[in-house]
DNA sequence: GCGACCGCGTGATTTCGATCACATCGATCC
DNA sequence: GGATCGATGTGATCGAAATCACGCGGTCGC
C-alpha cells in the first residue's frame, strides 16, 4: 500500500515539515490495516516504527504480573503511538491493540530521528508529544482515586467527547467508543460496574447508543457535572 | 547558597557537560533546602526550574477532583523532576513535595534550553528521561491493577530498595523511606493496609525499622518472591 | 523535661464493588 | 436466514478493604 506525502502532511505533527522532506520519507512508510483486536505494537520488542492513526481507534494496554489486563490510553485519529524508543532506543512496555477496524501508518523510527537532526523544531515537537503523555497519564492515575465509580466512568467518558464538541449545550457523538471492557480496564473496575453505570446513563437519556460505532451524548452539560462530581449518579 | 560547576557534575545527566558550561551555569544555580513536607515544586504553576535532588527524597503528587491526595513518584538522590515544560512550556501538572529534609540545586530551564541547542547530546539525555518517566507511571499503573494488596506493597518496596543492592541475597536498606501513608497514595490503599501488611513483613523478620530515617530490608529474596506472586503473605 | 503532634498499630463494623452465573441481544458471516 | 460469537444486561452472593475509632509511642520544639 502507497503512502503518499499528503496522507503524511494531514498527521498535526508532520505537517510543519516541508513538501520535500514528506516527498522523501512517504516511500519509506507503508499502510496497514488492522481488524479488531489486531496487535498494532507489541510490548518488549524493539518496535521501529512510529504509528500514525489514520482511522480507528487503538489503545495502549498493559498486563499485571499475573496477567490482568490494563489499559492505558486510547489514541485518535490524527494522534501517533510508539514514539517512547525514539529517544533511548528501549523497546516499547506496552502492547497497541485496534479496538474497530484500524488504519494507520508506519513512519520507520530511523527516517525520524534523522528528520529531528535536520529539521530544528522536531524534535520540540516529539519532545511536547511526550509530555503530553506524561500529563495524560498523570490525569488518568488521578482518576483511579476517585471513590466515586460512576464519577470514574463519567470522567473517562468526558475524555472520549472530541474536543470540538466539548462547549456543546446538548449533543456530541463519540465515534468508534470503547467497550465496556475496555473501558473497564481503564478504570480499574469490572466490566459489570461500567455496564450498570451506561445503563443509568441511558435511563436518564444522557447517552444512547446507535449502532456498534456510535454513541450519542444527549446532556453533555449533566455528563461533565457528574464527571466533576458537581452531581451524584 | 553558592552551587559548585563540581556539585553540578555530579548528577549523572549533567556529567557529559564540558568543564566550561558547567562554569558557566553555576552561578545561575540555586541551592535550596525544604523541610519535611515543603512543596517543592507547585502544580499549575509555571515553574521555570528544573530541580535536582542532592540528599533526601521527594515525591510527586497530585489530588483527585474531590481533594484526595494522588502519589505519581518518588525522586531519589542524584534524580531530577520538573522537566515537563522543557519541550511545551506548560506548567507542571503535579506538586511536588519534600517527604525528609531535603536539599535540591535548583537549574533555570532557560538555560538548560540554551545548552540542549548547543550541546549535541543533552536533548537526547532529556528526551529519555521523559521516556523513562513514562515508562516508570506505566509500571506503576500496573501495581493498581494487582487484586492482591500486600503483592502491591511488596512491590512498592521492591521499588524503593536501591539498585545496587537488589542482586544481594539477604540485606538491603533503604534509606529515607516514605511514610506507610505516603505508600498508600501511591498504590490506591488506606494507609491501615499498608500499616497491616507492614506488620506482617515486621513478624516474619522481612523488614525491620530502623530509626525514622532507615528501613532495613532482611530477606531480601523474599520479598522478592512475593512482589513477584510466587508467594502470598 | 514536658507537651503537642504526627505517624503507627489494631479491632470492629460496614459497605461497595468483584465475582459468578446466566439471559439476551445484535452483528456478522456464510 | 440461521448459526455463532462477542458484547451487554442483571440478579445474588461474598469478601476484602475502607472507614471509624481510639490507644500508643517516639520526636521535636520550647
Amino acid at each position: 500500500m502507497v503512502v503518499t506525502p499528503e496522507l503524511l502532511g494531514s498527521f498535526p505533527v508532520l505537517k510543519p515539515l516541508s513538501a520535500d522532506v514528506l516527498t522523501q520519507l512517504a516511500p519509506q512508510c507503508a499502510l496497514h490495516k488492522f481488524a479488531r483486536r489486531g496487535i498494532v505494537l507489541n510490548a518488549g520488542k524493539q518496535e521501529d516504527a512510529l504509528c500514525f492513526l489514520f482511522e480507528g481507534r487503538l489503545q495502549g494496554v498493559d498486563f499485571t504480573i499475573d496477567g490482568r489486563e490494563v489499559g492505558l490510553y486510547f489514541v485518535e485519529p490524527g494522534d501517533f503511538c510508539g514514539e517512547l524508543g525514539l529517544f533511548d532506543h528501549a523497546p516499547q512496555p506496552e502492547y497497541v491493540i485496534a479496538l474497530t477496524a484500524s488504519v494507520v501508518v508506519l513512519v520507520p523510527m530511523a527516517s525520524i530521528r534523522e528528520i529531528m537532526l535536520q529539521t530544528p523544531g522536531v524534535v520540540n515537537e516529539i519532545g511536547s508529544k511526550l509530555a503530553s503523555r506524561v500529563r495524560q497519564m498523570t490525569y488518568q492515575r488521578s482518576l483511579l482515586a476517585l471513590p466515586n465509580i460512576a464519577q470514574r466512568v463519567c470522567c473517562q467518558l468526558w475524555l472520549l467527547v472530541p474536543d470540538k464538541d466539548k462547549d456543546n449545550q446538548q449533543n456530541a457523538e463519540i465515534r468508534n467508543p470503547p467497550t465496556h471492557m475496555e473501558i473497564a480496564i481503564m478504570l480499574n473496575v469490572s466490566r459489570e460496574t461500567v455496564t450498570r453505570v451506561f445503563q443509568t446513563l441511558q435511563n436518564r437519556q444522557i447517552v444512547k447508543r446507535d449502532g456498534p460505532a456510535r454513541l450519542l451524548v444527549n446532556k453533555l452539560q449533566i455528563l461533565k457535572q457528574f464527571a466533576e462530581g458537581e452531581e451524584e449518579l
